[in-house]
DNA sequence: CCATCTTTGTGCACGCGTTCACAAAGACAT
DNA sequence: ATGTCTTTGTGAACGCGTGCACAAAGATGG
């Protein structure tokens, strides 16, 4: 998964452990379909199978949120989706900005699945002029210099950046600095934040690279005699302009505007 | 980040630790741009602060690679690029289709970080036939119902899924009947897929809840008393419809055409 | 009221991943 | 050549996450 959390170690978080937490969207997903079929009750070993995870594995996650399961039966579908909904927060609105409103940005404002879970496209920020005030998903754009403003006069506290690479870092600082303490990164770059602010990494490219590795391997696992284990003279020469050469690469997120 | 593995527990392929692997790409993005700029050697601290990681850890996952650094000066810039690349796959061509362009199939077609990285984008395939011919990102859409044929005729092994949810599972079970042995996949669904092929998971909205988790943690800190850790007489009842009710939700992966 | 059967909740063990800390290796100066 | 100084490579300890396996809990039927 293109994920990647940053900052604190492993805090387990009022004694809910990150790769619960990590689950827990997934748990709700689950039983928000079964909730839409009115299915009442759901055991632990269904509701597994749902989320494609193991049924021990499901028990223990819900066993930090508290007994919420009737032994015998399993789990109330409706309780069950209000109680991880609350552990999420995601019973309180969220006003969220988007910045940078290239080809990602803008799928990214129309995604359908922001205000069924809570949360709000406040804003939408761009850098280019000439999109200022250019209606996308229905929102107008606004310009980089109200940045500060918009998340003042909003409350956001969650930031989306879906800016080319170079801009990334400055737009953070200022998110930052202007009172956001979640980053969701789009950008193929590593941030810098101060402690306190949370930033998950979405990231296109290293998703496919680490499938090309485990694709490779696959290929090459009966053909692979005594292939590449040593660095014996390994061709050195050819390889400086082997991958680079292109110009900048992975500058932008998912696409500008064109 | 939207990151999430599936099968598989953790088979430690050929000796480098799935960790490891999910890091190459970051160690080299910051290579590459130390190679722009004709850095001829760099310092695991260096290098391990412009990914974003602690010095050690760089090490040891180099060392699963082999003994590429000089002790007491650093490790080859170029050299490292290329062992890297290798060990990744990326010096081979990998064809891609990507199947569903909507608003983010056409972002991650104009992805201008594919080229760049060994990955071509062999084709585009929509299952609506007003698409069919229409140009994106300079490349012909295709129907759905040449999907296989297109599999085959250019040797893809590689898929990325930005359909509906709904359409998902049925999209992926024809790319891996096809022959695809690793998925990318942006719909918010759990797909299942026979052993041996691989599915990373890229789901914005699971990232944001995850993120709302830690703010309401946050803002939550001092206001917090004795608030729900016990299931004494929870409010039930109010909770039927308070977060469904809006209709099919995160039924696409990030915005459809409209 | 008791027996049986289902399903939860969890104690425990194991393995992966991270981090520390240091010895070995080599560059560089004298 | 020898010594010093820098930086790698890795042994070892620790902690988190996972999965097994089972006891406790409660529903259900007689």
């Amino acid at each position: 998964m293109a994920t990647g959390r940053t900052h604190r170690p492993a805090t387990r978080s009022r004694g809910i452990p990150e790769a619960t937490v990590a689950r827990l969207p997934l748990y709700l997903r689950a039983l928000t379909a079964l909730s839409e079929r009115s299915v009442p009750t759901v055991s632990s070993e269904e509701l597994a199978a749902a989320a494609g995870v193991n049924s021990a594995k499901l028990r223990k996650d819900f066993s930090y949120l508290g007994s919420y399961g009737t032994r015998g039966v399993g789990y109330d579908v409706e309780y069950l989706v209000y109680q991880i909904s609350r552990e999420l927060g995601l019973t309180q609105d969220w006003p969220v900005v988007i910045v940078g409103i290239g080809n990602l940005g803008a799928a990214l404002a129309n995604y359908g699945g922001f205000a069924s879970r809570g949360f709000r496209v406040a804003a939408l920020i761009d850098a280019d002029p000439a999109m200022a005030g250019k209606p996308v998903a229905g929102i107008p754009v606004q310009h980089t210099d109200d940045l500060e403003k918009i998340i003042e006069d909003n409350g956001v506290s969650i930031g989306v950046i879906a800016t080319p690479a170079g801009a990334a870092q400055q737009v953070c600082d200022r998110l930052v600095a202007a009172g956001v303490t979640s980053i969701l990164n789009f950008a193929p770059t590593v941030l810098s934040v101060p402690d306190g602010v949370d930033v998950r990494k979405v990231d296109l490219s290293i998703e496919l690279q680490i499938l090309a590795f485990h694709e490779q391997r696959k290929a090459g696992e009966e053909t692979a005699a005594g292939d590449g284990a040593l660095p014996t003279a390994a061709p050195r020469g050819a390889t400086a302009d082997d991958s680079a050469d292109q110009g900048p690469d992975g500058d932008v997120p998912a696409v500008m505007p064109a």
